[in-house]
DNA sequence: AAGATATATTGAACACTGTTCACGAAATTG
DNA sequence: CAATTTCGTGAACAGTGTTCAATATATCTT
């Protein structure tokens, strides 16, 4: 039985995230404040800690939710039913591109990945990392027709060479910290380094 | 003729900038403190400000020297004489494991670079801005051996190219927030992708 | 249903942050 | 050496995340 204290608690704890998720889409990370969040959802200061420890863990449930959103995106390009190499290939890239186009669409969430809790090194709690684990799982397999007598390990290790390349290129360029890059080359710089290694892989494996 | 304001002036610059990187350097930009820098230096509060407009901008200069370290390891790993396609390609490989071990064996001064102003939404002054672009000559040059009838304008967008997929395979390795990665594998994800991407360029301009 | 007990909510208070600014001290100028 | 400009100071301001005694609410017992 759930009580009626339980059920408030619940609906308070979902219009804080809602609310969080707004608030840093919207304006970033750093304009979340404890202040700002209790009067847009209308209940005490207080109240958002019997809810959550601190806001950092309210912020790794926003996070939650936008690596879910990555993942549908990723989820809409299709592998193709052929085995062919450069289906295979153009595949990747799909990925690579979905990646990069969230991230644009949605600088702030995107960017939130990446900044929570950078300082508070706590590390994120588990379940949150098996999350970005099932981003990796989508890559290992569109990796698998590329090499398929490459190992499982093996097949991890590039996975994460290769988000983590394309992820690269996607901060540097969103950012605008050392240049900027137009969004056109952004995709081109993409496109590039996943055929690059992509073709790298299966020479490794023929 | 400087007067002796101005010297103290001086003194007190470099005094703060000293003690801020080695703050840094030991416990991370989120321990840098207004107040703890003007008791370690031995300054009034207010004192920093004389100097500075913001601790942002004493970050930036932080950072500056950061650059330059990076730009001196980036040097000692020399260009061979020899055109040769497999000794340019190992020379680049070379140039990104050493960005990744200085990243390692920097790590807070390092990611430093990347953390500093993110919120504020200032872009960096342009002379800062200037010392990034210093860092991408290089692999330009590195690069140019590799595929010597491409524009330059081509050249500096595979430069940036292939200087963020490095940067992200450091930065998600280090950081390790996604998942564990051992030394050994990060710089075998680097070599993979360095090669690949070299490899891809020459296929392009021959 | 009413009283007793446990639980949840509240916002003032605490400890911290970066930044400012009137004031007194020091250096430069006439 | 006096007048003036410049500089160093730290208390004060406005903000932050977080806590906790008191209050209000919900649950349990009789």
């Amino acid at each position: 039985m759930t009580t009626k204290a339980q059920e408030r608690r619940q609906k308070l704890r979902m219009d804080l995230i809602d609310t969080a998720e707004r608030t840093i889409a919207a304006q970033g990370l750093a304009s979340l404040t404890a202040r700002g969040l209790a009067k847009e959802v209308g209940c005490a200061l207080g109240a958002i800690y019997n809810v959550f420890p601190d806001l950092d863990t309210l912020v790794v449930s926003v996070n939650s939710r936008t690596l879910t959103a990555i993942d549908r995106t990723m989820v809409q390009s299709v592998a193709p039913p052929s085995g062919k190499f450069e289906a295979a290939q153009e595949f990747m890239v799909g990925l690579a591109l979905a990646y990069a186009r969230f991230a644009q669409e949605n600088t702030n969430l995107w960017s939130c990945l990446f900044e929570a809790g950078m300082q508070s090194s706590e590390p994120q709690p588990e379940w949150h990392q098996d999350e970005h684990l099932r981003l990796f799982e989508r890559i290992v397999e569109g990796l698998r027709p590329i090499a398929p007598q490459a190992p499982d390990d093996r097949l991890w290790m590039l996975a994460r060479a290769l988000f983590s390349a394309v992820h690269g290129i996607v901060q540097l360029g969103i950012q605008e910290r050392f240049v900027a890059v137009p969004e056109s080359e952004l995709e081109e710089q993409i496109t590039i380094v996943v055929r690059s290694v992509t073709r790298g892989i299966r020479k490794e494996f023929d």
